[in-house]
RNA sequence: GGGGGCAUAGCUCAGUUGGUCAGAGCGCUUGCUUGACAUGCAAGAGGUCACAGGUUCAAGUCCCGUUGUUCCCACCA
């Protein structure tokens, strides 16, 4: 081994053997049972960032984990087309080339967006890989790949047979930037200061005027209507009569509905059911025109007039100023409110009637919300089924077409001559109604996240029967931000109720953002993001994995910080130089397995630790707690493994006597085995570069057997009594660091104890750990002589002597300050004895450890009494 | 308007069936070239677990309320 931890020296090489063996490789093996997880596909549309990261190795760790204890572990990794993002970069991209998409046609923006995607899927990988991820790349998807298009198309005929997928007019989101719908999800709200304008609407033939309130004033040239509310008394008689619109001079009907606010603005609100939701439905009830008024690049069209061709925002600056100047504006009331934005380009979103393709909801979510109750699919902390059912059982219709180019084009054709719409899974040539040539395929593309929601089965062969999908499917749990819970979590549940009738997979393991060192959110915007590249190559990939995962309870957000992956740091320095002691001491040793040797107190206790550990991590890991996991194992390698055991094993190993040194070496062997193996599915790079050094090891560690709680091992009592030693230990410290005695000053035990084989047989490593040079077994304290400071503990009591460095009164003050600690201590155990509820409803165990208590604390209380006397 | 989350040591956070749970890392104090590691070792200081009630023999841990903070959903023109 080498003497420097040097993370970069190892990680690339160890990563390419892995891959190179085909460790990843998952093939069917119905010896075993498989365990599947699909990865969430990162967009093609740039780099890994910290959250991809922190998703990555938390999948990593089950899988490894899951891949030791003997499953067919399938990790399936992809990447996204991501259709909107992936075009906007690329349209971005063009614009500093001075091209646009009319420019290049659809065909020539396709090619170069498959070159990009090329591009951006190698570099994904790439940076997948720096983490260590173990996942299959045989089995590398693309959403946009033959078989996940064939699955798309599979998907969307069927649904339209089954009418749950239609075509119709509807208010959509549109964004005026992108130039394309945009579904429910994909809009952003947000608080924006603007203002309510009243505008003055005459009634027809006459001087009085109704006073509507709106916050987008341009859009009144597609007023068809102005209504209050039936009951609102001011109102009532204009039912049934005309308003005028200002500027257009167009006579529009005042009707009466509920939708009218009495309470809101001036209760009279216009009519526009081609730009707001709301003013739609009021439209269809009363059967007012739907007039759009805005072409698709957010401009006015021929609706506005004279405003034709403006951009919206003009329009309304210009317009405000002729209704200000006619008399028209009453006032302009400042009023804060929300407004959707793109989730991709963060434009405006406009609100518009426009035709396009649906999935009808209802029929599916039934169905996907039992798959929750029904606890077929488990989220993971439980709270976030509330979100899903909330989303679920108030969802709407879904728009998923979009007037992109990049993305999987809807399969529908339009014939010409007989207005036929065909939609089959084969391409047609003709129409097969009227067998016309003339037809002609529906521009638009898919939401992205239609080929999304099929990725647990599409990329297992679906619509095939493989016999992939009859292995691996459903998997078994899914990996993925809190964020994304109605973009994907949903759909992918819905859509593999409905296409493969089983749920996609068991359990949903959710985990929050990563943060910057503040709290914020990292973004482009801020430049607070932090590369995990830059991370790996400083630390290494192991200590940005156990920064992300330690202390991160799942579904709550983290924060990333340099001194977090620093401490972390530190800890991968502890393991490699725990292992460099391990190993160069067992070098030119033939080392037994502990079976065939004869185990010290020590030995025994560090192996008993060792299983609670192993029992631990086994249990926290099944529950997805993997920050709980990490600070076991965490704890376990530095205090217990470094700290104790390995100072513990000095003694043995240079002591002189040769079992006791033989057993001491297969203790540390089989200990650091151990420890690697259960480290192994956190930190795979420098657990395998350290095993292949270690005495009788072969080959790689991740297809090693993960340890396995032996109850024959747990030396339950041997362990407790060993901690007596170490009490003796810490306690023997604790006083010389009070009084001032130097460390390196060895001072003498007199102990008086009833166990006085337990210490004598640990005599070397009291001495050694202690500082002390001699141990000498007395009856009565006298022996020990004047001077002398005094610990009562468990397992007997200790005198030090001293000399100078005692203080009578410092020593009376110490003792009585002990003294009151275990006073304290038995008033509350005495306290629980003699309550009559405690006695008579808790558990027997719990009374009788209690009792235990009070006594050793009763005895060491008259040995304190005993002291103070004596001084 | 509806629904969550969070509130524990100076800072960042764990603490999942109520019973050694009052913890970790960083920071701080004191002392150490202790035959793997100063990326270290040892010993310490530091919290009435937001506040007020309740359930229970027993509550950071369950219930109710309050305050602060934060997020999501819906949305009034």
């Amino acid at each position: 081994m080498e003497k420097k931890y040097d993370p970069s020296s190892f990680e690339d090489r160890l990563y390419a053997e892995w891959e190179e063996s085909g460790c990843f490789k998952a093939v069917r093996d119905d010896n075993k049972v498989p365990f599947t997880i699909v990865m969430p596909p990162p967009n093609i549309t740039g780099q890994l960032h910290m959250g991809h990261a922190m998703d990555e190795t938390l999948q990593d760790v089950i899988i490894r984990f899951k891949r030791m204890q003997g499953y067919c572990a399938l990790w399936l990794p992809g990447t996204d087309h991501a259709s909107i993002a992936t075009e906007v970069k690329i349209v971005e991209e063009m614009k500093r080339e001075n091209l646009t998409k009319e420019q290049l046609g659809r065909e020539g923006f396709l090619k170069r967006a498959w070159q990009w995607k090329e591009k951006y899927e190698n570099r994904i990988c790439t940076q997948i890989k720096k983490l260590g991820s173990s996942c299959d790349w045989s089995r590398l998807t693309f959403t946009m790949d033959e078989k996940c298009s064939r699955a798309v198309r599979e998907v969307f005929v069927n649904l339209y047979n089954k009418h749950l997928i239609y075509r119709g007019n509807r208010i959509i989101n549109w964004c005026p930037k992108c130039r394309t719908t945009l579904s429910d999800v994909e809009v952003e709200y947000a608080e924006e200061d603007g203002n309510l304008w009243h505008i003055r609407y005459f009634v027809e033939g006459t001087d009085e005027a109704l006073v509507v309130a709106t916050t987008r004033p341009e859009t009144m040239f597609g007023d068809t209507g102005v209504a209050v509310n039936p009951a609102d008394p001011r109102y009532k008689g204009y039912i049934g009569k005309n308003v005028i619109l200002p500027v257009s001079g167009k006579a529009i009907p005042v009707v009466g509905d509920e939708h009218a606010d009495m309470e809101f603005g001036t209760g009279v609100v216009k009519i526009t059911p081609a730009h707001d939701p709301n003013d739609f439905e009021v439209g269809l009830r009363h059967g007012l025109p739907v007039l759009r008024v805005m072409n698709d690049d957010g401009t006015m069209n021929a609706e506005a007039g004279k405003y034709e061709g403006l951009d919206r925002y003009e329009c309304r600056k210009r317009l405000l100023k002729e209704l200000e100047e006619g008399g028209y504006l009453v006032k302009t009331a400042p009023h804060r409110h929300n407004v959707g934005h793109c989730y991709r380009c963060n434009a405006t979103v406009e609100p518009i009637i426009s035709r396009q393709w649906f999935v009808k909801m209802a029929p599916l979510a039934r169905p996907a919300i039992a798959a929750v109750t029904d606890k077929k699919v488990t989220f993971i902390p439980e709270r976030f089924a509330k979100t899903y059912y909330n989303w679920m059982e108030n969802v709407k219709d879904w728009c998923i077409s979009r007037q992109l180019w990049w993305g999987h084009r809807i399969p529908v054709w339009y014939c010409s001559s007989c207005g036929a719409e065909i939609c089959e899974k084969d391409d047609p040539d003709v129409c097969p109604v009227c067998g016309s040539a003339e037809i002609r395929q529906d521009e638009d593309v898919l939401d992205t996240w239609f080929s999304s929601a099929l990725w647990p089965f599409s990329t297992l062969g679906y619509p095939d029967d493989t016999s992939d999908l009859e292995y691996f499917y459903p998997t078994d749990v899914l990996v993925t931000g809190y964020d994304i819970i109605f973009f994907w979590v949903s759909r992918m549940i819905f859509s593999g109720l409905e296409h493969m009738r089983k749920v996609p997979f068991h359990d949903v393991l959710m985990h929050g953002l990563v943060r910057d060192e503040k709290g914020r959110k990292m973004s482009k915007s801020l430049g607070n993001g932090v590369d995990p590249l830059k991370v790996i190559e400083k630390y290494g990939a192991d200590s940005l994995r156990f920064s992300l995962l330690q202390g991160v309870a799942p579904g709550n957000d983290t924060r990333y910080s340099d001194a977090k992956v620093e401490a972390c740091s530190n800890f991968m320095n502890k393991i490699w130089n725990a292992s460099r002691f391990v190993i160069t001491n067992a070098e030119g040793n033939a080392v037994k397995p502990i079976s065939e040797v004869r185990l010290s107190a020590a030995d025994k206790w560090i192996v008993s630790r060792l299983q609670s550990v192993i029992r631990d991590v086994t249990l926290t890991l099944n529950k997805f707690e993997l920050g709980v996991a990490c600070q076991i194992l965490y704890d376990f390698t530095w205090s217990d493994l470094c700290d104790w055991y390995i100072e513990l094993s000095k003694p043995a190993l240079y002591g002189g006597d040769a079992a006791k040194k033989e057993a001491a070496l297969s203790t540390l062997v089989f200990v650091l085995d151990n420890t690697l193996r259960l480290l192994h599915p956190f930190v795979p790079f420098i657990t395998d570069e350290i095993y292949r050094s270690l005495p009788g090891a072969e080959g790689t560690i991740m297809l090693k057997e993960f340890p396995r709680y032996n109850s024959k091992l747990a030396y339950k009592k041997d362990a407790a009594a060993f901690a007596g030693v170490m009490d003796v230990i810490r306690e023997v410290r604790a006083v010389k660091a009070e009084v001032g005695c130097a460390p390196s000053k060895k001072v003498s035990l007199y102990i008086v104890t009833e166990n006085k084989r337990l210490i004598s047989a640990n005599e070397d490593c009291i001495l050694k750990l202690a500082g002390a040079k001699e141990i000498k077994f007395i009856s009565e304290a006298s022996e020990a002589g004047e001077k002398t400071v005094t610990k009562v503990l468990h397992c007997g009591t200790v005198y030090i002597p001293m000399g100078e460095l005692v203080d009578a009164d410092k020593e009376r003050e110490r003792l009585q300050g002990e003294l009151e600690n275990v006073t304290a201590e038995i008033r509350r155990a005495d306290g629980k004895l003699n309550n009559q509820g405690f006695m008579s409803k808790a558990p027997k165990k719990l009374v009788d450890e209690e009792r235990a208590k009070l006594e050793k604390y009763l005895a060491m209380r008259e040995k304190i009494l005993a002291q103070l006397k004596n001084l």
